[in-house]
DNA sequence: AGTGCGGCCTGTCCGC
DNA sequence: TGCGGACAGGCCGCAC
């Protein structure tokens, strides 16, 4: 569910409330989400001060004095914060209770999200080692996508969605960056010329920032760190729009699957 | 090495 | 009303 918007959206909505907060008491429920929450979590916590909330890829960071929670919400995962009184939905599987009398809360329904613990630097860890550039850094620029996507074969639109290209593109964004930039979905990555290269940089990091500031997209659960949905969602040229006219050009979109997820597209405006 | 799938889960919707 | 199948913001790990 929630892409790189979303993900971080969620962190500066939790990171207020959560720095310099010593953890009160840590409640698991359901230690089997997408790896299982190992034993000694909530000992390895309890009583620990929150230092640090950050972002890496799709990952949050949380911080303490004692090493790092890796927080991934998978395609249904939220956090919020909330009175830990607040009763208790199915699939509330962990809570932090801070210092403050506050609590951060995790929901997830399909329970493909996670929640890692690490002593050393979580950047190290192998879930994180290997992952691309940030999409909004400079790092991440028309000359960099131009040299890897060399002779690669792969559709474009499966390109950009690789943790090991750019990290961040999900389903609904790589979509929206494709019509933005003008690009065919299906079209080899390979086969971009430097001009194409340029406009679906820019046009990732567009839509990137801009669904961040509109708070993320909310299809259908997701939910920001105070139970708030995501506005972007009526910012959306193709997704989820099959069969209604492009809102450029009036063709209607067209959907199929790739690596079995949906695309959207027009075909007039993309080539 | 690059590519394509199965699988992890629950919930919802749609056709029969 | 029930039931099967498809599908849903992700992504690892395995075959080829």
């Amino acid at each position: 569910m929630p892409e790189l918007p979303e993900v971080e959206t969620t962190r500066s909505g939790i990171a207020p409330s959560l720095l310099g907060q010593r953890v009160r008491e840590v409640i698991v429920r359901q230690r089997r989400l997408r790896w299982p929450i190992t034993a000694g979590f909530e000992a390895a916590v309890r009583g620990r001060v929150v230092t640090s909330v950050e972002r890496r890829a799709k990952y949050i960071l949380i911080g303490f004095d004692s090493g790092t929670a890796i927080v991934h919400l998978g395609m249904s995962g939220s956090l919020r914060i909330l009175d830990p009184a607040t009763p208790l939905l199915t699939h509330d599987h962990w809570d932090i209770v801070l210092g403050s009398g506050r609590a951060l809360r995790f929901h997830d329904p399909r329970r493909f999200g996670s929640l890692l613990f690490t002593q050393v630097d979580p950047h190290r860890h192998p879930l994180l080692a290997g992952l691309a550039p940030e999409p909004l850094s400079d790092a991440f620029d028309a000359d960099y996508l131009y040299r890897v996507s060399r002779r690669r074969k792969v559709a474009v639109k499966l390109f950009i969605m690789n943790s090991q290209v750019v990290v961040g593109v999900g389903n609904i964004y790589a979509s929206e960056s494709l019509f933005r930039a003008g690009i065919a979905p299906r079209r080899m990555a390979g086969r971009l010329t430097s001009e194409q290269c340029a406009r679906l940089v820019r046009a990732i990091k567009d839509v990137l920032r801009a669904a961040v500031r509109a708070g993320g997209t909310t299809l259908r659960d997701y939910v920001n760190a105070d139970g708030t949905p995501g506005y972007f969602s009526q910012r959306l040229f193709v997704y989820e729009r099959a069969e209604l006219p492009c809102r450029r050009c009036r063709t209607p979109i067209r959907q199929f699957v790739q690596g079995q997820r949906s695309t959207y597209w027009c075909p007039t405006c993309q080539k």
